[in-house]
DNA sequence: ATGACAGTCTGGGACTGA
């Protein structure tokens, strides 16, 4: 099975760079972060018309977290139930969806779609609502995990976190910033301990994300903030992962590109 | 070449992103 993830900044602007990549690809199973849309402007049928079923959850313009796959997608669901919430509205935010993806093909995998919040500034209420996030969604898996330890779970999308200093293109300029505090990269590790390894790090070495501006990507001064992590079940079966740059290249581009994990069959 | 922000909308600028 080849599972991809990739925050593609907005769906009805990217789709068909999305359903090129599909086909191109061979992707099996794509979770998709930052749709920007609601479900009834939902692109559905480009997805249909290529063999996937798509389940999604959108509420407005802001995040929007998907799951499309061509091997089977059931046991869908939205958030969980110990997802915090944002600002003084109480907002249950878009940002994670998971289902029950390769029952057709014999192997069930879990799949979560998460866009984990930015932060925006150190001193700011998102970056606790961040901390918060992060910590409440590993408990929240760390439980599952423990209920099921042979269940085959993937963690995958956005997870605003640079987890290395190799993970960002110059320290010195995210000096103060978020995505490389102590707390963050805690709150990112915490998963370890969770029972739930990142699994792409040890097969490629690049960037998967590049701002739209100053010319980062043409001088690769990215960041490296989309990740997998496996349950131990299903990380002891990821053969290889790969970072499609070229993703990034042209007119239309997300500033993220796919992070894909092949997984044994 | 991979090129100097982009997407969305209770829109005409503001907000969000990282």
């Amino acid at each position: 099975m080849r599972l991809a993830t990739w925050n593609i900044n907005s769906v009805r602007t990217r789709i068909d760079r999305i359903i090129a990549f599909l086909e191109r690809g061979g992707i099996d199973v794509l979770a998709m972060q930052e749709l920007k849309c609601k479900e009834n402007q939902f692109p559905f049928e480009a997805f249909t018309e290529v063999g996937y079923e798509v389940t999604m959850v959108g509420h407005n313009q802001w995040n929007g977290v998907a799951i499309a796959s061509r091997v089977g997608l059931s046991d869908s669901s939205v958030g969980f139930s110990e997802m915090p919430t944002w600002g003084d509205d109480k907002v249950s935010e878009a940002r994670a969806i998971r289902a029950v993806v390769g029952e057709s093909i014999d192997l069930p995998v879990e799949v979560w779609s998460l866009y984990v919040p930015n932060g925006r500034e150190l001193d700011h209420p998102h970056y606790a609502y961040k901390l918060q996030w992060l910590a409440n969604l590993k408990e929240h898996v760390r439980a599952e995990l423990e209920e099921r330890p042979k269940a085959k779970i993937a963690l995958v999308g956005d997870w605003n976190v640079a987890p290395e200093d190799e993970d960002v293109w110059s320290m010195e300029f995210f000096e103060g910033k978020t995505h490389v505090s102590q707390p963050e990269r805690d709150a990112f590790n915490a998963f370890e301990d969770a029972g739930f390894t990142e699994v792409t790090r040890k097969f490629v070495t690049q960037y998967t994300y590049w701002d739209y501006q100053q010319l980062r990507f043409p001088k690769n001064q990215g960041m490296r903030i989309d990740f997998v992590k496996a349950s131990p079940a299903l990380a002891e079966r990821v053969t290889g992962a790969e970072i499609d740059r070229n993703e990034r290249k042209g007119k239309g581009a997300s500033d993220h590109v796919p992070v894909i994990v092949e997984i044994a069959e």
